[in-house]
DNA sequence: TCAAAAATATGACCTTAGTCATACTACAAA
DNA sequence: TTTGTAGTATGACTAAGGTCATATTTTTGA
C-alpha cells in the first residue's frame, strides 16, 4: 500500500533520476527557498527522489514517521478517516509543498494519511537529517513556526466553516481554493473526494455541481470542473 | 472590551500581585515546566501578572498580537465568529496552558478570540520577551513546535468530527472533554457556549442534554452538568 | 473492440437538526 | 420583596441534506 514501507530500507526501489535541489522550479515556493548553495549542496545529499504513481500513499493515519516529503511535481491529498471509514480531505498539497513534517515534532504517529491524486515526483528527507537543518538553520526554523501556525489557523476557520456554512457555501469555498491549487489547468479531483473535501455525501455534491452548471458558475468536461465565474463563488461562499 | 487593549501600556492598570515563577503551581503542566532558576528569574522579570474578571477578552480576532498570555488561573476559551457572528470555540484553555504563542510567528492579525470563562490569574510576557526566550532555549523551542503540531492534529480529528459526527455524539464528545478539563468539579458553561462548542443551536443542545438527562448519562445542578457515566458517553461519542 | 467495472447521475424518501414563537426559571438590581 | 433581564426550556414547523435504489456514462483491461 504504502511505497515508502515495502521494505526496511525505505529509499531503495522507487529512487528515479535524482533532482538537483539548486534547479528544482518548485523550491522557489518551498520551506527551502531561502537556502544557499551551501545549504543546497547538503540537501542534495541527504535526499533521495521518487516517482510515484496515481493513488499510492505517501504514509498512512498511525504509521510511524520517517521523514519529510517535498513534492516537485504532482498534487497529494492529506486526510483523516471518520468512525465508518469516510475520508475527510484537510489539505491539497502541491508543488513545493513540504508534507509530513507536523508528525516530526509531535513524537506521535501520523494523525492523517497522504496520497497522490495524480502521478507525481516526491522527495524524501529523513527525519534526523530533516532535524538536523533546521536545528543548523534559523531561517529553516523560523519558517516551520510560521508554517504550523499558519496551517493552525486555516484549520480553525475550517472548524468554523464545517460548523456553520451550509453545504452549497462550504462547496462555493472549496471550489475557489481548488481553483488557486489547479492554477492554469481545470480541478481535476473525483466528486468522491471533492465530497470528501467538502464533507458532505456524493450524491449531494452532484446535485449541487449540477445547480452550479445551470447557474452558469462552473462547466465541466467529464470529470474536470473548470470555474467560469469566481465572483458568483464568492459571493455564494458568503466571502 | 479588550483589557490589554485600554492604553498603550498594555499591562498597566490591572497588574496585580506578583506570581513568583518559581513557585507558581500551574507551572509544572505549561510549557516552562523544564525551567531552571536563572530561566525563572528571567521569565519572573518580563512578565506581568493580571486578575481578569469573568467574560474579558484577552485578545480580539483582528487584533495585532502583543505577546503571549500565561494561565495561572481559570479558563479561557479560544473563539472565532463565523459570518452572521455566531462563536464557533476552537479550544478551551485551563490554568497552565500559554494562549496566544500561535499568533507570534504566524505574522499575522489573531484569527481567534479569547475569552474568560472565570474570573482568572493570567501572566503576560510580551512578543520580543517570548521570542529571545525561544533563541535561547531550544527546549522551549522544542516544545513550541511539539505544542503546534499536536494542537494542528487535534484540529485535524475536530475537521472530521464536524463533518461526519452526528450533533449527539459531537456532543458526547465534548462533554468528556470538558470532563477533564473540568476535572474534580462540574462542568461550568452557559448552554449557549456548550452549543458553540458543539457547533449547533442552542436549542438542539438544550434538547439533547434532556435526553441524556433521561438516559441518566449526566445530572444538571441549575446550569452546572455533572457526568454520571463516562463509558456510555464513549460509546455515544463511538469512541 | 467489447465486456466489466468504476464513476457519475437522478429519483424517492426520511431523518436530523435548524428556526421561530413562546413560556418558564434563576439571579441581580432597585 | 418586586421587577427586569438573561438564561434555560419546550413546542411546532420546515428545510437541508443523508440514504438507498437504480440508471447512465466513462474508463479500464482483456
Amino acid at each position: 500500500m504504502c511505497i515508502f514501507e515495502e521494505s526496511d530500507d525505505y529509499m531503495i526501489g522507487k529512487a528515479q533520476k535524482h533532482i538537483t535541489c539548486a534547479t528544482c522550479k518548485a523550491r522557489k515556493d518551498s520551506l527551502f527557498c531561502t537556502f544557499k548553495d551551501d545549504d543546497l549542496d547538503n540537501l542534495d545529499q541527504v535526499k533521495s527522489c521518487n516517482f510515484i504513481k496515481k493513488g499510492q500513499s505517501l504514509f498512512l493515519e498511525g504509521g510511524i514517521p520517517r521523514g519529510v516529503y517535498c513534492i516537485n511535481e504532482g498534487k497529494i491529498k492529506i486526510f483523516t478517516r471518520g468512525e465508518e471509514g469516510k475520508e475527510q480531505i484537510i489539505h491539497l498539497a502541491k508543488q513545493g509543498e513540504v508534507v509530513g513534517f507536523r508528525a516530526m515534532f509531535s513524537g506521535d504517529p501520523y494523525v492523517v494519511s497522504a496520497e497522490t491524486l495524480e502521478e507525481s515526483s516526491v522527495c524524501f528527507i529523513a527525519k534526523n537529517d530533516f532535524l538536523d537543518l533546521i536545528d543548523t538553520n534559523t531561517i529553516l526554523r523560523d519558517g516551520i513556526l510560521k508554517e504550523l501556525s499558519t496551517e493552525l489557523a486555516e484549520r480553525a476557520s475550517f472548524v468554523t466553516n464545517m460548523s456553520q456554512k451550509s453545504v452549497r457555501e462550504r462547496l462555493a469555498s472549496i471550489l475557489l481554493i481548488l481553483n488557486n491549487i489547479y492554477a492554469d489547468e481545470y480541478i481535476n479531483l473525483s466528486r468522491e473526494d471533492l465530497a470528501n473535501f467538502v464533507g458532505t455525501a456524493t450524491e449531494t455534491l452532484i446535485r449541487l455541481l449540477k445547480d452550479f452548471k445551470d447557474d452558469r458558475v462552473i462547466k465541466t468536461h467529464v470529470r474536470k470542473i473548470e470555474i467560469l465565474d469566481t465572483n458568483l463563488l464568492e459571493s455564494i461562499a458568503g466571502l
